[in-house]
DNA sequence: TGTACATCAGTGAACGCGCGTTCACTGATGTAC
DNA sequence: TGTACATCAGTGAACGCGCGTTCACTGATGTAC
């Protein structure tokens, strides 16, 4: 196909979409099939280019798996931090939404979900993938900071660790019950339910308790 | 190699044996390379039998690792029971045990740990491995049973809802922190200091507190 | 106990297929003057 | 502004390889009598 044969469609990849329509790609199939279930045949096939064009781009399907998780990572802090909206107007209500949001990416952007946890790509693989993933995870560690600061300074226990343990309940609750995909556990509870009530808990725990 | 060429050594696998090895050869192979790490040749290749062997055991790859993740199923269970011991001598330091149980399973056994959690086998694929979850999940939820008795009636919480809450604390800590592939995210705080940390906090927003 | 037979669990050769990767190439885009 | 050239991002053909899967086979094991 030459420029002319779509002279008002959309035009060649030659201003670097191929990039961006490789990681789209990645993604439907990812989606699709699993982390594993796609090949670097696939993704060029599904971004409409021939099998060689991706080397222009990736070194290899690992990167360009890296390079789709540093995406997800970048839409999941953008998703984070909408919901924690600096936590106004109530740090606990602004988490409970940080909870929500969290529930509701892995559910919802479950390939990209995969793609940054379960994918194996290595953490330090990618540093523009490593960056993204501390961003995203910034947006906790400030909703941490904002709860713990409520506590009198006798009382309150180190920030990052709070930050940590509502990672960790949000994506134990996010990986067994709240994934779309087929990997998910029954629950008599949503995994929404599971994870505010979890969260309540502890924070009464903390002394932050709504009483 | 026919029978006579080992006479005292190891017997063919014509007594079932095949399957076990099989199973003994993914999980290498997975601890290895990971999950998507494998093929069906390849599993047969390090069992030391030709590629068409398998097929007298499993229809395909996903009938093969959904199998490893019933054997890692069984493991699992055995080891949560026997850190938990029928709660004895005290349910909040045997619910500490079984975390810590926890934590050593997914580290020590990656890949039976993944072949269960990440490996994207639908849980209802294979019915031995449905139950074999479900036995090892029960054990969970005894010792969320002994904690929550010891609450007033008035104060107890569903026990149900806790073992989940307790379980989807230490897969998150786990699959964040605990494991001993290059997924693992740093942290200034071990793994085990992690959940031990969030499941005291938690139990003090219970009413189980130490004090 | 011995013999004949059925069944079972493997072999090894064969096949088509698609993947990863390389290569010389080409047409489009960007730039120097 | 126009022209010449360099660079860039793709193509498509080619290759070797290993995987999944089937098949007729064979030697070992289990069983009936």
């Amino acid at each position: 196909m030459s420029r002319k044969d779509r002279p008002w469609g959309e035009r060649a990849y030659h201003h670097g979409n191929l990039r961006a329509a490789l990681i789209e790609a990645a993604r439907a199939l990812i989606a699709e099939k699993g982390p594993a279930g796609f090949t670097f045949a696939d993704a060029a096939r599904a971004a409409g280019v021939s099998a060689a064009a991706p080397y222009r781009h990736y070194r290899d399907r690992d990167a360009l798996l890296a390079d789709v998780a540093r995406e997800g990572y970048e839409r999941f802090e953008a998703a984070l931090a909408a919901a924690w909206n600096g936590g106004a107007p109530e740090p606990v209500a602004a988490l409970d939404r940080v909870g929500r949001a969290y529930l509701a990416f892995a559910r919802a952007e479950t390939a990209y979900y995969s793609a940054m946890f379960e994918s194996g790509v290595a953490a330090d693989a990618d540093p523009e993938m490593h960056a993204a993933a501390e961003r995203a995870f910034a947006v906790i560690r400030q909703a941490a900071d904002a709860l713990c600061a409520r506590l009198p300074a006798a009382k309150r226990p180190p920030t990052l660790m709070v930050a940590l343990h509502v990672w960790s309940m949000a994506h134990g609750v996010a990986s067994l019950f709240g994934r779309g995909d087929a990997g998910r556990r029954k629950s008599p509870m949503s995994a929404e339910e599971l994870l505010e009530s979890a969260v309540l808990v502890y924070l009464q725990g903390l002394g932050l308790g709504a009483t």
